[in-house]
This record gives structure tokens, sequence and C-alpha cells, in this order.
RNA sequence: GGCCCCAUCGUCUAGAGGCCUAGGACACCACCCUCUCAAGGUGGCGACACGGGUUCGAAUCCCGUUGGGGCUGCCA
């Protein structure tokens, strides 16, 4: 048997589903498993979804996903004489036929309680083409057709229950259908590889192959879908399934692709973050799942937590910094990125995302830090030796080497002195510097952030400590 | 309504008749570690939808029920 031919055949929309990028993952990895061929064809048949910068959007993103192809992109818009050719085919041999039954015609004419649909009306009406008319084919009324599916078995579907399709419009361009049939046999596509979505109109394509002339059977194989908490098809509306908003909220592409692969199949031996040429050694179609996969944003971060504190620390600065540098919440020019390399193994392990960043650094860069009100309760407000922790601080701070050690010693003798647990000592000192009470580990962040700046913001601290104390005097 | 698909912890899954007192991961809870938060470690909670068969034996095979989903466009 010659290699396998698999095709990713989305149509342009302005960005990637996550749903299709499974699809061409799953193309890819099975292409690259067998020594196929990996086609990429845009479906840009409908004249508004032909735009060039969609069909350049979709290359982009395949690309940032480490996706390549071997063939392509071929655009069924610069192939309609093909499908032209082939309706034409079809209605000179009587397979087709003209129809100009408007939807509400075809409602109109369907008995109360009946099933909805096509029932044929046209077929022998003998119409001629006009601005009125679409080409419907004409499927068999009787027998069957057997889906091959290597995930789901030999799906069997009544040809009684199948309606005559529209393959060409009014206008004269093809249905995708039609393109997709001509399509799949002219490029020899040997298995498709698409979302469950598709398994119904399967046998009418196969239908209109045959109809067409083609010997050639493809091997089919349905993905289950991508749904959202309520077990639903992932919509536009609720959810962000574009791979780009994925992208922007500072994913890194190898981890939504090592998720994406975890989404109805499973690496073996029980591993789930596995490199790309490993999953592509143990892929097999065959063992994709049959249920559908809700699509988990929550484990999605956490495999990216993994792929970001998995990174070379130089490699996760560089990936940081643009991050660092569009639409900051500082001056731009306070951005120091030797600053922001000293503490960035400590920001590394704590972000799921990249887009965390700057939020975890921000009070290095910032004139002064932005303070919680809540941390200031709990941390400065609720503790009664907070001035005084703050005073000592200050004293501590103006004379220690500034080193992280250091400043942990000079703060842990501060604890010390009030009798309190490092832990407590720390948290005035912390939102008095960085705002909040969490981030990343304390002296670190004091040595990055320098000597000076600390003292000052420690003071500031403590002089706003201090009016809260007094109580304010009534005018 | 019709056609089609699907059904293991909350979620993603392992499981292809005895290895299952059903394994792992995410999430959650507790403890340990610890300057906060993470990370890491340990432990815990937690599932074969239901009913019939087949079989010495069923999460695994068959049938039915129930539930969920998809399709039913001159979108793809």
């Amino acid at each position: 048997m010659s290699a396998p031919r698999v095709r990713f055949a989305p149509a342009p929309t302005g960005f990637l589903h996550v749903g299709s990028a499974r699809a061409a993952l799953f193309n890819w990895m099975f292409a690259r498993h067998t020594g196929g061929t990996f086609v990429l064809r845009i479906e840009d048949t409908d004249p508004a979804r032909s735009r060039d910068e969609l069909v350049e959007g979709i290359e982009r993103t395949l690309h940032w996903l480490g996706l390549d192809w071997d063939e392509g992109p071929y655009r069924q818009s610069t192939r309609m004489h093909l499908y032209a050719e082939a309706a034409a085919r079809l209605l000179a041999e009587g397979r087709a036929y003209w129809c100009d039954c408007s939807r509400e015609a075809i409602d109109a004419r369907t008995p109360p309680g009946a099933p909805p649909g096509y029932d044929g009306f046209c077929r022998e009406r003998g119409l001629e083409r006009s601005a009125e008319t679409a080409l419907r084919l004409h499927l068999p009324d009787e027998g069957e057709t057997v889906v091959h599916d290597l995930i789901r078995g030999d799906v069997h579907f009544d040809h009684a229950t199948l309606e005559d399709v529209v393959i060409q419009r009014r206008d004269g361009t093809p249905t995708f259908l039609l393109a997709n049939a001509v399509d799949d046999a002219d490029m020899a596509i040997s298995h498709v590889i698409r979302g469950e979505d598709l398994l119904p109109s399967t046998p009418k394509v196969l239908l209109l192959r045959q109809a067409l002339g083609n010997l050639e059977v493809p091997i089919f194989a349905h993905l289950p879908l991508l749904v959202d908490d309520k077990r639903a098809k992932l919509s536009k509306r609720r959810h962000a399934i574009a791979v780009e908003d994925y992208r922007d909220q500072g994913y890194l592409p190898e981890a939504l692709r090592n998720y994406l692969a975890l989404l109805g199949w499973a690496p073996p031996d029980g591993r789930e973050i596995v490199p790309l040429d490993e999953m592509v050694e143990a892929f097999e179609v065959e063992a994709v799942n049959k249920a559908p996969a809700f699509f988990d944003t929550v484990k999605l971060a956490h495999v990216n937590a993994r792929y970001l504190r998995a990174l070379p620390v130089a490699t996760f600065v560089r990936e940081s910094l643009p991050w660092l540098m569009q639409d900051p919440p500082w001056p731009p020019e306070r951005l120091d990125p030797a600053v922001f390399e000293a503490v960035a193994p400590l920001v590394q392990e704590r972000v799921q995302t990249l887009g965390e960043v700057p939020a975890m650094v921000d009070f290095l860069f910032l004139e002064e830090p932005c303070i919680d009100d809540e941390s200031w309760a709990k941390a400065v407000t609720g503790l009664p030796e907070a001035g005084a922790v703050l005073d000592d601080a200050i004293a501590a701070f103006e004379s220690c080497p500034w080193e992280a050690e250091a400043i942990h010693q000079a703060t842990s003798d501060v604890a010390v002195g009030h009798g309190l647990k490092l832990a407590k000592a720390q948290a005035p000192i912390r939102v008095a510097v960085t705002g909040r009470r969490v981030g990343p580990p304390l002296f670190e962040s004091l040595q990055a952030l320098g000597r000076a700046p600390t003292l000052e913001r420690l003071r500031a601290a403590r002089r706003r400590w201090a009016s809260e104390q007094s109580p304010t005097p009534s005018p």
C-alpha cells in the first residue's frame, strides 16, 4: 500500500478554532507517524471567506503550533473550474437536476409532524438553469452506504433517510460537499481525519464521489468533538476557542499542542507531558477515543505551567520580555531587564502563563507599589507590632549587606526581637514594598529592588501606619 | 420529529473476559517542607449510567432502557 495522504481543510474564519487545531494536529501526527503526506487545503469557496489575510492567518497559527505541511496550501477559490466541470458532468449524466424550491416552499410542503427536509420535488420537473435554480444531486432511494471509520467501526446509513443535497448554488459556486468530494479524490486523499460533526454528511460525499466515477474510497476517522462544561460543542459565543486567544494569554505552543493531543487520545505509559517526537512515534488513530472531550482550561494551564518551568531560565526571560514591554502598568522606561533576570527563576515556577508575569514583578518597576487594601489590613493593621517591625527593619536594612541572605538574617533578627515568627514579621515588609501579601520570595525581591527604594517604601508605609494609628482630627 | 454518534472518579484518561479490592493526571482536602505564594513530597476524597443476557468468570461481548451530543442550510 502506498503512503497515506491526509489533509487539513479549514474554512478561513479569521482564527483557528482549537477543535480545528486538534484535527490538524491529529492529521499531522498521523502523517508523520506513517511517513505519509500532510496536505493543507483552504476551503474558501465562499467569496467572503476568500481573503488572503485570513489564509495567511491560518498558516501563521499552524506554524506557531509547530505544524508544517508537505503540500499546499491549495485554495478551493482557485479551483472553481474543477467543481463547475464536475457539476456539469453530473447534470449531463442525469445524476443531478435543477431545483428552484425556496426553504419556505420546502417547509410548506412538509405535512405537520412529518420529518422536515427536501422531498425531491424538482426531480422530474426538467427545470433549466436560471438565476432561481440550484443544482441538486439525485441520491438513491434504496440501499445503504457504509462508512468505514477507524475510530467508530462501520457506520451504516440507509439511503431512504438521505435527502437530495444542493451541490451548486444559484450563483454557480459549489457547496462544500462538491468541492470536498472533488478535491479529496483529485488530491488522492487516503485517510480523512476530521471532527465527528461531519460524520452525517459522509454518506453523501461518498455517494457524490461514486456519481463522479471515483472508485477509490477513503478511510475515515471521525474525531470526538471538543465540548464545554455543559457538554455542548464549543461555540464562539461563550468560550475562548481561538488558538490565537491562548497564544495571546501567554500559553506556549508546545504546551497547547501537548494538551490538545491529550483530548481523545492518551500517550503510552500513562505519561501526559510528552515531547512531540515521542507523541508522533506512539500515535495511532485507531486508539483515539469515541467520547467527546471537555476542553479544560484548568488542566491546560497546568500543562502550560509544566512547560514553563522546564524552560531554561534564559529562554523564560526571553519569552517573558514581550509581555513586560506590551502595555505595562509601569512607565516603560523603568523596565530593567537585568532586574527581571535576577528574579526570573523565582517567577518562573510561580506562573502558569506568561501573561501572569507582569503582575508578579510590577513592584520592581512601578514608581510606588500599588498597595492592596486587604493585604494592608491583614498584614499591617492586623499586626500590633507592625509599626515597630517596620522601624526595626528600616534600621537594619540601612546598614546590612544588600544581599538576600543578609536581608533574610536581618529580618529574622527583627522577628526575634518582637517574639514573632518570621512569617508574621515579613508580612508588613512585603506589603510595604510589593503591595501584596503574596509574591516571589521577599529577600531576593528586595535585593533586586535595591536598598534605597526599599527603605523609601518602608518609610512611606511607616508614615501611613502612624497616620492610621492616631485618630483623624475632626475639623 | 428523523438519522447518526457516544456513555469508567467533577474533568482528561488507563483498561481490548480473569492481572481490577478499577490505575494515572488535573481539580479539591489534609499534612510535611517553608519568609508569603508557588514548586516538591505524603496521604485522602472520588467512577465502571441502569436492566437483561452470553460466560466458570464481564468495566470489558450482545440486546434494551435512560442520559448526553451531533447532523438535519443554496455554512463548512
